[in-house]
RNA sequence: GGACCCUUAGCCAAGUGGUAAGGCAUGGGACUGCAACUCCCUCACCGCCGGUUCAAAUCCGGCAGGGUCCUCCA
């Protein structure tokens, strides 16, 4: 399994820390809104991630946390009358309502900031007793050029970054390019702590959940390629600073989401938000359409090519399934045929290679084609229930899986009597039957 | 101003040195009671200019166009 390592900027073979093993964790939403489908990106991605890793028998422990202290969330509640709890809870159920519609698994570990506060202290002060951190007037402040390697997640080196700066110079830093650990302030929630009455900065929550939940260095931490730097790039160091290591072996960053080829941003007003696209598992597989590393461009007509491709994906496995039903030979079977099998071979290679889901797809695609080619030919059921299970298996993990409802017997009859009609050519008893039969999924 | 990335058919998208996967759309056909679904066929000199090489979409340089990041703003 080859893997891009930001880290490194090149492809690198997954080696686990521990056999068999995978600890990922991966950056989630502030939350003051409802996601947008840009946000929805690296959630749908690591779950197909999380879901391959599964499939191949890695017992893997998949953490995202919810940032529920921020500046945009006392605003938000400022502006709705309510208590930035009310905001926060909100919108974390907002968040599991929509990736439970783009079929994401929600059974990972969801450490909050606010269940963090004590540690996220204890971390704080552990830095500056270590002298990587100092507080100036109760806000305490990151050490950045104590950290050599500063910068190399990002390929940054410090002095670029000195003199490209473009924010006003906080007196109080020692360097423009320290950051905050800990900020004082009255606004909003805010916790008592051995520097100030305040609340922790961005940067220290991922790493001191990270720190308490694993204690040690973990396999992967994905995120949006924006948050490379500074976000990352100062987890980094602290967890150097700490604890010698750079957090994670493995760093994976997804590409952004733009909007007819704008970049989607709520001040541009153009983002377009999970809860309002209708069609979820079409837009599953549009995420997935693309190398997660590359920019992902939406507009709606092309959207209407993804909705085309999911229905295609839904009716063969209707088809084939349909087919065993009325036989009366839906089983488990094993895969044998050849031509399967080397889809399937495809189909992981495209996965072992960088999580390449766009031709992981191409192999489905081709398994389908083959499917409807052979559904219409005389009945082989072995071969059906082979093919049934290898198109479940790829769809599954791509999470684009469809739960068929077993038929009654009530509508294994209807079947039958429309077959029955159309002999009969009673073509009005057949299209009634027909539409009944559309109306409960069976056509 | 600094760092980095991208440019493949009408559209989406693989490919990272050996003469362009796949999908959608288009056009033609098969199947069908009519449909739907499905299948078959059709569809590209890889932004432009130069260089390296026996060989380049793939490597190097220049140009044009597009994009991301540059520290609390989260």
């Amino acid at each position: 399994m080859k893997i891009y390592n930001s880290y490194k900027d090149k492809l690198e073979e997954f080696k686990p820390i521990h056999k068999g093993k995978l600890n990922i964790y991966v950056c989630g939403p502030t939350v003051y809104n409802y996601i947008h489908i840009g946000n929805a990106r690296p959630v749908v991605f690591f779950d197909t991630l999380r879901r391959f890793f599964e499939s191949k028998g890695y017992k893997v422990k998949f953490v995202s946390n919810f940032t529920d202290i921020d500046d945009k969330i006392i605003q938000k509640a400022i502006a709705e009358d309510e208590s930035e709890l009310e905001i926060s809870e909100k919108y974390i159920e907002g968040f599991l309502d929509d990736i439970k519609t783009l079929n994401c698994k929600t059974d990972y570990i969801k450490p909050k900031v606010t269940d963090y506060i004590k540690h996220i202290i204890e971390f704080i002060d552990e830095l500056i007793k270590k002298d990587y951190a100092y507080n100036v007037n109760g806000d305490v402040f990151f050490r950045v050029e104590k950290v050599k390697k500063y910068g190399a997640l990002s390929n940054r080196n410090v002095d670029d970054l000195k003199s490209g700066s473009r924010v006003d110079i906080n007196p109080n830093k020692e360097s423009p390019l320290d950051f905050t650990l800990w900020k004082k302030t009255s606004e909003g929630i805010n916790f008592d702590s051995p520097f100030s009455k305040g609340r922790p900065g961005w940067h220290t929550e991922c790493v001191a959940m990270i720190d308490d939940i694993f204690k040690e260095q973990i396999d992967i931490h994905g995120g949006g390629s924006d948050l490379k730097f500074p976000h990352h790039e100062n987890e980094i160091a602290q967890s150097i600073a700490l604890n010698n290591h750079r957090l994670a072996k493995y760093w994976m960053h997804n590409g952004r989401v733009s909007i007819k080829d704008t970049k989607m941003s709520k001040s541009l007003g153009n983002v377009i938000l999970v809860k309002d696209v209708e069609e979820k598992l079409p837009l599953r597989y549009f995420l997935l359409s693309t190398h997660y590393r590359s920019p992902l461009n939406y507009d709606d007509e092309g959207f209407n090519m993804y909705i085309k491709e999911y229905d295609k994906l839904k009716t063969t496995i209707k088809t084939l399934f349909i087919k065993l039903e009325l036989a009366e030979e839906l089983t488990k079977v094993e895969v044998t045929d050849k031509e399967i099998l080397a889809l399937i071979k495809e189909f992981d290679g495209a996965l072992e290679d960088d999580f390449n889901t766009a031709n992981a797809i191409t192999s489905l695609q081709s398994l389908l084609k083959i499917a409807n080619v052979n559904v219409r030919k005389k009945p082989d059921y072995n071969y059906f229930n082979q093919l049934l299970k290898a198109i479940n298996y790829m769809s599954y993990i791509l999470g684009l899986d469809i739960e068929m409802e077993r038929l009654s017997e009530i509508d294994k009859k209807m079947y039958h009597d429309w077959q029955i009609a159309r002999e009969n050519k009673d073509f009005k008893t057949a299209d009634n039957l027909r539409t009944k039969l559309t109306n409960r999924g069976i056509l």
